[in-house]
DNA sequence: CTGAAAGCGCTTACAG
DNA sequence: CTGAAAGCGCTTACAG
């Protein structure tokens, strides 16, 4: 039997199960039965093996528990980055979205890894072929286009997992997203019902970034129900930062094409950008009112304070755990998308 | 030997060492002498190997490698915080330094474990001695005093831990933090330089926040270099969000004491009292200079830029996974102060 | 309700 | 340089 030693840093002797089953005076199998819940314990020895891991402050040991069910008890987060992988900083939308993720979790008795990737790893097998999670969850803007046949491989080979993102009918695999067409149109419609017909749009406009893309279709569709359209001149390529917005701005202003209002794929976007309008000694939202997409903690607090659009990363994080959980269970799963709603600040001017 | 089969959405048959050995026909024991990298192999041999693991996409198993090794290789990260679990907004700087720490353990070839802690829970414990992690990394701001006794828990008990935060020499186990006294003092030289004097502070000032009481007192050091000194009436109570900053300022504004400075104990807090300044209709840095504290990426987008004080966190991240790992390797360790320096922006006027 | 025993998939002395 | 074998600490049929 083991025991205990408190000697500095020294590391204690490795309590086992075996050293429960003698102190409770049972067998090793009925100590693992208490552990796991089993209900096929009589109370008192229950109560008597309940103490002595107590007593000995024992934990299960997960990689023998792991290994024995094949179960790891762990999901992964994989975040994907661009290329940029000496800058600390991740978008704040999605480090929302970990945050609410991990939460999900805890109250799931799952662990969480966490990790970030580059599309030319090779995440597609390591996670679940080493037995380390049960199943993925997969985060991040990006190029779909590059990904998509490894999510492909994925499905291939049988992986657990959900991505947050565009709900695509050819998409491999489950996704979660949000409702980014409508989110599109009610900051487009918001905009037209306050008198705004040239809206100019920052952040890309193609299939390669599904989710912005359909932001901009969605305040297109607004437009075109008064008669206009967005306008080619008036679409500026930004990805989610700020710096990004600020350039993008700029780019907005040196093409000379009137505008009267700046939709943002995304509030550090919007953030970059009204930095850049205020620069060029326009007044928000006296002469350009504008509206950003994600309703981050710093919308409330930028000046004038931001309309916006909100997505819901607590549910959205829950459902992401939720659904990956019942995948693994083997249950039937399905894809989500998730409802936007405007958020009325002053930056648009109502 | 089992095979791969791709059905669809089924599970695949679990690849072993075995497998390989079979079709590279060598021993098990081979196998795992080549993908633990030993130089006990003959190329040839380790070639094959080599084929054999590729061809069949094996993986090593990480719950039986971790079982037999009593290693992990992973680190388990712990972010505290104040008891708002429903709330997915955790402190931008906080999520900064799991950035780096994440990127950092990807770099030593560690697995990542995160998870939120209230200080309720039993997290004393729990990650190492289930085989979970090998060491923990505790991030939060907080009480110190409420969980002063927790970290003398960990380290009787032999846990391997690195905390972020301030270095006391009373405190137990290992910490790494940011230098806030002269962190604290550059931003009061800064202001007391262009001619600041009654200087408001918002944040917590006392030993139960001891990084801020740190910048507080720095900068109090700074202004009796010129014969001043911070006010009480013009500190008030915040933690580190908007919200806490914009109510602290609207506090400091309803006490009447004037002042002709802020230095708010985080950028979060400079944001928020920002907007309490502007809705009271005073003008940043004409009226009231601004200075903050962390150097986050919106500082550069408030309005106006902020002024603030840097902390390295991707410096931080890395030295917080480093001395782990060395801890866990066995080598002497100790805690270490990071350098603060100063950013100029316009909120301070300069 | 309980115990003895097999086995999850590795790693690493030990023997050759 | 390589193989046979023990064993890491659990879980769970199987037998009672």
């Amino acid at each position: 039997m083991s025991q205990v030693h408190y000697l500095g840093r020294s590391k204690k002797t490795k309590i086992t199960s075996l050293d429960i089953a003698h102190r409770a005076g049972v067998s090793q199998a009925t100590v693992s039965r208490v552990l796991r819940g089993s209900p096929l314990v009589n109370a008192e020895t229950r109560r008597r093996v309940e103490d002595a891991v107590r007593e000995l402050n024992y934990k299960v040991d997960r990689h023998a528990s792991s290994l024995r069910t094949q179960r790891s008890g762990t999901l992964a987060l994989l975040l994907f980055e661009d290329p940029t992988p000496d800058e600390s900083h991740i978008n704040p939308f999605f480090l929302s979205m970990v945050g609410s993720i991990t939460r999900a979790c805890a109250r799931e008795g799952q662990d969480l890894l966490i990790s970030f990737q580059q599309l030319s790893d090779d995440w597609h097998a390591d996670y679940e072929d080493s037995m380390k999670a049960d199943g993925l969850i997969l985060l991040g803007y990006g190029d779909y286009l590059a990904y998509t046949g490894k999510l492909e491989k994925l499905v291939a080979q049988g992986t657990r997992f959900v991505r947050w993102g565009a709900v695509l009918h050819d998409q491999p695999g489950l996704s979660i997203g949000c409702d980014n067409f409508n989110g599109g149109r009610i900051a487009g419609e918001h905009l037209v019902g306050l008198g705004r017909r040239r809206i100019a749009f920052l952040g890309g406009a193609s299939s390669h970034c599904p989710e912005f893309f359909d932001r901009f279709r969605g305040c297109d569709a607004a437009l075109r129900e008064v008669g206009g359209a967005m306008e080619a001149i008036l679409q500026v390529d930004a990805e989610s930062s700020e710096e990004d917005g600020f350039a993008a701005a700029r780019e907005l202003l040196a093409r000379g094409g009137a505008f009267d209002a700046v939709f943002a794929a995304s509030d550090l976007i919007a953030v970059g950008a009204m930095r850049a309008l205020a620069d060029a000694g326009l007044r928000v939202p006296e002469d350009i009112a504008v509206v950003g997409f994600d309703d981050l903690p710093m919308a409330r607090f930028t000046s004038p304070p931001l309309t916006t659009v909100f997505q819901d990363t607590k549910r959205a994080g829950e459902l992401l755990v939720e659904t990956l959980l019942r995948q693994i269970g083997g249950e039937q799963t399905q894809s989500i998308t998730l409802p936007a709603s405007l958020v009325v600040r002053k930056s648009s001017g109502a």
